[in-house]
DNA sequence: GGCATATTTTCCATATTGCGCGATCGATTG
DNA sequence: CAATCGATCGCGCAATATGGAAAATATGCC
């Protein structure tokens, strides 16, 4: 909203910002409504339209007069998307992440039948782990893998989520907060949803705390998930900055919209 | 070429021609590069690329300062991915085809100079990691490609057509079933138009099959292609009840009922 | 490490071109 | 049929986009 960078050419920003407002509409619209909204007089925002139904970005449908995007909006939208790299784009940032929490940071994804880490940043403070790059991160007893368990579509989790719930009831010591039945791993796959972000603290490695966010395509499904490992149990508190930031980092890195 | 409307923004136009040629581009380009390509100055392609950055459609990785589509655009894609009414009535029921028929499914639409998966419902059969949302098929090689091939008009896809032929005939073990030949083709596309939907069985990815079938518009001509993958080359033989489930799916949601 | 080359970014005078206003046209409503 | 609303077009003026070249920056080479 601020001055930004004078480069740039006026008329240009002024009918970008158009073509942003029509996408984040749900229809079409008729121009008096795209300019009352954009706060352009309407013979301005009329000759905009009318070079971008040109290029194919929109079209006026029918009779009716009014605009929507066209069918350029989709090619130039899926070419993007094509090039989108979750993976890569996220492990790009993941050194800033670990200095800015002072947590060491995990980039997993779902692969060999479970959550698999391809990116470790470490932080200042060593925490040494028998963990590394390939390590499989349990489903149930992981904030990895509970990102997976409150994320991922059924279907692909489902041999991992059998076996590690047989695990389970053989050995209930090992799963203090949850049950192995169903309802109880839905109520805890729900919570996860609600909150946002999964974790575990300590009762699993015991003295290390561990927070995980996902990486959304647009799908609502998850790509990837990131973690953040530390040795203070405040740091995964909701309202703890590592966590805020963790969440802000996952978010400028998903595709939905709305994070529901 | 013809189609020169008086009406709209010069420089518009010629900023929307870098953006649309950006989309065509498999990857991102330089400053130089794209101006040759456009055949514009350097200094005008740059405050074009200054304003589409700042507008999120755009944005240069790194330090290489090369430019590349950005997120917005995506956005953009995603707005109007949501007003295709094809697209959404198929991939309401997606989820469900792909229970019905324990295969994974995908939809697709052409874009990208390919067929672009745009939803991906996984199953419990093995997932390829080289694959996911956004990714473009190869119109020969692949069932959802081939359904493209019999069924869309030739003008869009006759681009990506000529530069497979020319690698099948570079590499002709590549394409066993099929010779890098017009007349080849056309009998391929006839025999996929008769039976209702297009088939690859393994020879392309080893271990996996896959049937993919239209969906059609009041034209005849393909919107979308539903594709069903999996493991087993029984569920894509003409009788396997897989196949008959991916028909009825694209077939209640075609306006078109005869597939001629 | 320092020079040479290639590429990106910024600057500036000029006239091209986009802007706002108002008129025209077309459609829909009472 | 009159009236109203919205879309489209024309016009003169001044703002602004333009292209060439210089400055800054990155890259390669010895």
């Amino acid at each position: 909203m601020a001055e930004e960078n004078g480069s740039g050419l006026k008329s240009l920003q002024a009918a970008l910002g158009v073509l942003t407002f029509m996408a984040r509409q749900s229809g079409p619209l008729t121009l008096s409504e795209i300019a009352r909204n954009c706060g352009m007089p309407v013979s301005k925002v009329h000759r905009y339209l009318a070079s971008f139904t040109q290029a194919g970005l929109a079209r006026q449908e029918g009779r009716s007069g009014r605009y929507d995007l066209g069918p350029e909006a989709m090619q130039l939208g899926l070419a993007a998307l094509a090039r989108n790299d979750f993976v890569n784009r996220t492990a790009d940032g993941l050194p800033d992440l670990a200095l800015d929490t002072s947590m060491t940071a995990l980039l997993s994804v779902w692969a060999n039948e479970g959550a698999t880490v391809v990116r470790w940043e470490r932080s200042v403070s060593p925490t040494v782990t028998s963990m590394g790059l390939g390590t499989t991160l349990p489903l149930l007893t992981s904030a990895t893998g509970r990102v997976f368990l409150a994320w991922s579509q059924k279907a692909p989790i489902q041999a991992t989520l059998d076996s590690e719930l047989r695990r389970a009831a053989r050995n209930p010591a090992l799963f203090p907060d949850v049950a192995p039945t169903r309802a109880s791993i839905a109520r805890l796959s729900g919570e996860i949803r609600e909150r946002g972000y999964a974790t575990v603290d300590g009762q699993y490695i015991p003295g290390l705390v561990a927070a995980a966010a996902p990486i959304l395509d647009w799908q609502g499904e998850v790509q990837a998930a990131v973690t953040l490992v530390g040795v203070d149990p405040a740091s995964v508190l909701p309202n703890a900055p590592q966590v805020q930031a963790l969440l802000a980092f996952c978010r400028g890195r998903s595709v939905v919209r709305e994070i529901a």
